[in-house]
DNA sequence: TCTGGGGTCCTAGGACCC
DNA sequence: TCTGGGGTCCTAGGACCC
């Protein structure tokens, strides 16, 4: 009995959530950037865009050459993610065995519920059907349908964009056949130059070399390769309690390169306070912080550290954080960033001290502020610019580190 | 006036304990 | 004094994904 996997997958997914929040940008070419636009890359172009050669991951600079008549527009990821939580609710109701994916992704395992393939054909034009009323029109999903979620993903990717397919058992080979090395999740461009050095090119070539050769190579990912070129995916089943994240992170471009102590422990610590106030809100606390610091020549280098208390506040996580930021200033800095992993749920005993129970009390309060009028109601003292800083008075919760 | 920001998983070496 | 192997935890970095 093989299992029926649905993978469905957004069409220039932040350019598309624009696109229906504002009717101007309609049928134009636009391109969704980071903060800073100047020093950002395109991280979803819209169709118009990719139809007039504006490719993901393009830096904007290059991306203006090619079509001057891009719209430029700084993306929203919170936005996103919350859409994302919709169109994972409209799943549930077609199935208990949804796995989000990436952020406009899913996998759905509908094997129960559609009984065959043609069965969950239907299903998949009624789930459309369901994100279009919920979603609006310009919001569209590519749908892959196949007996593994290796095999739904690469089908999805033949249909793009807004299209469907299902690969039955016996089609996969032929499915394989007609895609690209590159096209399969989990074979990027490193994978690919050391295929192409063995002297593989395609999946014929690559389900013609021995397994003996390909653990020799790749390690424990040559079994995989293998299994992949015959069109099986030994990985878990779709997995609906994978949802749960493993870490929570946020990172930053500077507007420029600096070594300027005051300016990037500002940008760290509002950093830290982001990263601090999701794993309260989801009730959840890190054992282990990691510090990223990207230099001016791309250069990047990041450290961790593994703390006996838990903690989900975010003065720990930025005390630590510059712990090992503040020693690697050496040179002048692009990026910064943090990261919270080794996950535990929150037991959230008061503390012992009264200090501290003064501060979880007041996190408490900042936090269901935050929680009723969105990211952004407050910002400490010591992540104000500078100017700002000197004005401000009363509300304000500063502490020198 | 190149190159964002959010993640996951794996590996390999060293420390430490038995 | 010299020797082995297994297990776990920690760390840095690399590969991949969108």
């Amino acid at each position: 009995m093989h299992r029926i996997i649905l993978h469905i997958d957004m069409n220039s997914y932040f350019a598309s959530v624009e696109q229906q929040a504002n009717p101007f940008l309609r049928g134009k070419p636009i391109g969704i950037t980071g903060k800073d636009q100047e020093r950002s890359v395109v991280a979803t172009a819209s169709i118009e865009a990719k139809k007039l050669g504006v490719k993901t991951a393009m830096s904007t600079w290059e991306a203006k050459k090619i079509c001057p008549s891009l719209i430029l527009y700084a993306g929203d990821p919170e936005k996103y993610s919350d859409i994302m939580h919709r169109f994972n609710a409209i799943y549930q109701e077609f199935t208990p065995h949804v796995e989000p994916f990436s952020v406009d992704e899913s996998f759905l395992d509908i094997t129960e519920e559609a009984e065959d393939f043609f069965g969950a054909t239907y299903m998949a034009q009624m789930i459309r059907t369901r994100l279009k009323e919920e979603l609006g029109n310009h919001i569209t999903a590519s749908i892959g349908i196949a007996p593994n979620k290796l095999m739904a993903k690469l089908a999805c990717e033949t249909v793009k964009p807004s299209g469907l397919t299902v690969v039955q058992p016996e089609e996969l080979i032929d499915l394989l056949n007609r895609c690209k090395l590159d096209d399969l999740c989990g074979i990027g461009p490193r994978i690919l130059k050391r295929l192409h050095a063995l002297d593989i090119k395609t999946f014929a070539e690559l389900r013609a070399c021995p397994l003996e050769d390909l653990q020799r190579e790749f390690k424990s990912y040559g079994l995989w390769l293998h299994e992949a070129a015959y069109g099986r995916d030994s990985s878990q089943g779709v997995n609906a309690n994978s949802s749960d994240a493993k870490s929570y992170g946020h990172s930053y471009t500077l507007p420029e390169n600096t070594q300027d102590q005051t300016v990037l422990k500002r940008y760290l610590f509002g950093l830290a306070d982001k990263v601090g106030w999701r794993m309260r809100r989801d009730g959840v606390v890190a054992r282990r912080i990691t510090a990223h610091v990207r230099f001016g020549d791309f250069t990047s280098h990041s450290e961790q550290r593994t703390v006996n208390t838990p903690t989900a506040d975010g003065m720990d996580l930025f005390k630590i954080s510059w712990n090992i930021v503040k020693p690697l200033l050496t040179s002048d800095v692009r990026l910064v960033g943090l990261s919270a992993s080794m996950l535990t749920k929150n037991p959230s005993q008061p503390s012992l001290f009264k200090k501290e129970r003064n501060m979880q009390s007041v996190l408490c309060a900042l936090d269901s502020l935050q929680h009723r009028y969105g990211t952004g109601v407050w910002k400490r003292g010591a992540t104000l610019p500078l100017n700002l800083k000197q004005r401000s008075s009363g509300f304000h919760f500063d502490h020198e580190v």
